[in-house]
RNA sequence: CGGAGCGUAGCGUAGCCCGGUAUCGCGCCAGUUUUGGGAACUGGAGGCCGCAGGUUCGAAUCCUGCCGUUCCGACCA
């Protein structure tokens, strides 16, 4: 490709609305453009890019038997209530005004409405059916540039299968394929253990790459046996000591105390770990109070797994008419609604010696006994866990790391095939529902976690399969006809050869200029042609990541290139 | 949805408090000189100062409303 016929439209300053690196640079680079909050237009180089990822995607889909489909985005409004997803996405969905439609966030209601007429035999089981394409979901905050979108492209597939073994097969299938793409994409990654909805013992994982632009946080380990997102991530952590001092609970003045570190300060003899914490959370008609340490906090991604993910945090209206006091009074002693349930976390199983609000604004109680003074308490893991704790195993420290969820694995189970009936006919003639998995891939993120992860001050750092151009060829006089005649020379017998070049061919424009370019949109691999260098037979080649230059003759450039590829 | 910030030429910005013909850099066009790390000089083009209303002799500047956008948080497969 000739730069001079490639529209390329780099920057030179840091565009103003940019925040995170990626987002920057693909600016600068050229490869996109903001169209308004949230959606961008895809510029020929970041094309590129993506269309380079998207055949790696398709390659290994298709290697694990995937069909490729396309669908539309638009579909009837009336599908997405069937499964009741039109209320449960509520304005996350678009919706089109003037027709009873909605563009798609996701696709298993139509993927399953097509299983739902044609797969109808076991014999026709199993399938694997994707598509690459657009979803549109209105994010209320869209960020980080295409991290975060309302359109993006997405690489979804749904795997149809009669038995549940046969999900397992199609669910690891695919733990496999994307261990393939995420490589070949040149990214470093975690497979972590991720929420797996209102559907018990469903498996599911993500895949992760570590970025401090990422919105998500996971737990890692030194040895890397256990990694899981931070929201299901469980630790080793002590329980709080049962002492069996039998004394009697006393209820304490705390006037303007509201939180737990107001509370551990008016009480400094008292260890924070009893301090006990508690919150309110409604789930249909339920009241569910939670009690965790005071040094820890709740994780309500575990409350959804046990509870499922219609539970909420009490609003503040309903917490004095449930317990009878406001955020900072409530505890498990007194408690006004009669049919609360309260969860405790495991920590303070049968602890006592506590303190706890007296759900009594401005009181708090001392000397609480769960297993004296709360009756039916359940004991749940339901605590956030926290840097630096040990595994269940005790064998490793655990991290926390933020970042990015390039993709998500899910064993979705009957959930949709039974909303739709899409159901099959087994060997014995019993019409049961069709198994189903799906399994996501953000393609704009790919690229976006990429250069994360492969930048430096000068710009990207492009290298491997994803590289838009494998070869920069710069001209570095071009007021030199010969200097002109040989890089054209040489451009023909690279292109000849099957390289991806990108020849720099811009008359009169400074050579410093045109290595700034080179830099910043990452090509790996920079050829150079100079008056110098040329006089004695030589080119000059610079490796980009290393930046190192190495001056060779002319004639070895081809070994030269076939040992960088 | 709550909080904060920003909106001035293609991009990045000054001016706004304290009202009086819109600043600078990059980029763009023409010419000359340059040509190995974002060249120099000269000349030029380019603006409903986000939109609407109000105050005023006069508004980029003050007031009101709206819109857009970014960040923090909430939410979110």
């Amino acid at each position: 490709m000739r730069l001079k016929n490639f529209f390329l439209p780099t920057i030179k300053e840091e565009p103003a609305d940019a925040v995170v690196i990626s987002h920057k640079l693909m600016i600068r680079a050229g490869m996109i453009r903001q169209l308004t909050a949230g959606v961008y237009s895809y510029l020929p180089f970041g094309l590129r890019v993506f269309k380079k990822i998207e055949n790696i995607i398709r390659e290994e889909m298709n290697a694990i038997g995937g069909q490729e489909f396309y669908l539309p985005a638009l579909s009837p409004a009336e599908l997405w209530h069937e499964t009741g997803r039109l209320e449960d996405y509520g304005d996350t969905m678009f919706r089109i005004k003037n027709r009873d439609l909605v563009l798609a966030p996701t696709h298993e209601e139509v993927f399953t409405s097509i299983s739902k007429v044609n797969l109808v035999s076991y014999k026709d089981l199993p399938q694997i059916w994707y598509q690459i394409q657009s979803k549109f979901r209105n994010e209320t905050r869209p960020r980080s540039g295409v991290l975060r979108g309302r359109q993006f492209t997405m690489k979804d597939a749904y795997s149809f299968d009669s038995t549940w073994e046969g999900l397992d097969e199609s669910y690891n299938k695919h733990s496999q394929a994307y261990k393939h793409i995420f490589t070949r994409c040149g990214l470093k990654f975690h497979i972590v253990k991720a929420f797996s909805g209102a559907m018990g013992g469903s498996d599911s994982e993500e895949f992760m790459v570590e970025s401090a632009a990422g919105e998500d946080h996971i737990v890692i380990t030194e040895n890397c046996e256990y990694a899981s997102n931070i929201e299901v991530a469980v630790s080793h952590s002590e329980k709080v000591e049962r002492k069996n001092s039998n004394l009697s609970l006393e209820e304490i003045h705390t006037p303007g105390i509201g939180t737990i570190d107001q509370l551990g300060e008016f009480l400094p003899d008292v260890d924070r770990t009893r301090l006990a914490k508690s919150r309110v959370f409604i789930n249909g008609e339920d009241v569910i109070l939670t009690l965790v340490c005071g040094d820890d906090e709740v994780s309500e991604t575990k409350l959804q797994n046990y509870f499922g993910q219609g539970i909420r945090s009490a609003h503040p209206e309903e917490l004095m008419e449930v317990a009878g006091a406001e955020a900072g009074s409530i505890g498990p002693v007194n408690f006004k609604s009669g049919k609360v349930k309260i969860i405790g976390d495991l920590r303070l199983e049968d602890a006592d010696e506590l303190v706890s609000g007296a759900c009594k604004n401005d009181y708090h109680f001392k000397n609480i006994d769960l297993k004296r003074d709360a009756k039916d308490i359940e004991y749940k893991d339901i605590r956030t866990v926290k840097e630096n704790e040990w595994t269940l195993d005790k064998k490793d420290k655990i991290k926390i790391v933020k970042s990015i969820e390039v993709g998500h694995i899910f064993k979705l189970g009957t959930k949709y095939s039974e909303a739709l009936n899409s159901v099959f006919l087994d060997a014995e003639g019993k019409s049961k529902p069709v198994i189903m998995g799906s399994y996501g891939i953000g393609v704009e993120r790919i690229c976006a976690a990429y250069i994360e992860q492969n930048y430096d001050d000068a710009g990207i750092i492009f290298e491997g399969e994803i590289t838009p151009f494998q070869i920069q060829l710069i001209c570095a006089n071009t007021n030199k006809e010969d200097v002109v005649a040989e890089t054209e020379k040489i451009y023909s017998e690279l292109i000849i050869q099957g390289y991806e070049v990108l020849y720099d061919d811009r008359i009169g424009i400074s050579a410093g200029f045109k290595f700034k370019d080179a830099d910043l949109i990452g090509t790996p691999i920079h050829v150079i042609i100079g008056e110098k260098n040329l006089k004695n037979g030589n080119i000059e080649i610079k490796h980009r990541r290393s930046g190192e230059r190495s001056i060779i003759k002319k004639e070895e450039l081809q070994g030269f290139l076939a040992n960088a590829f």
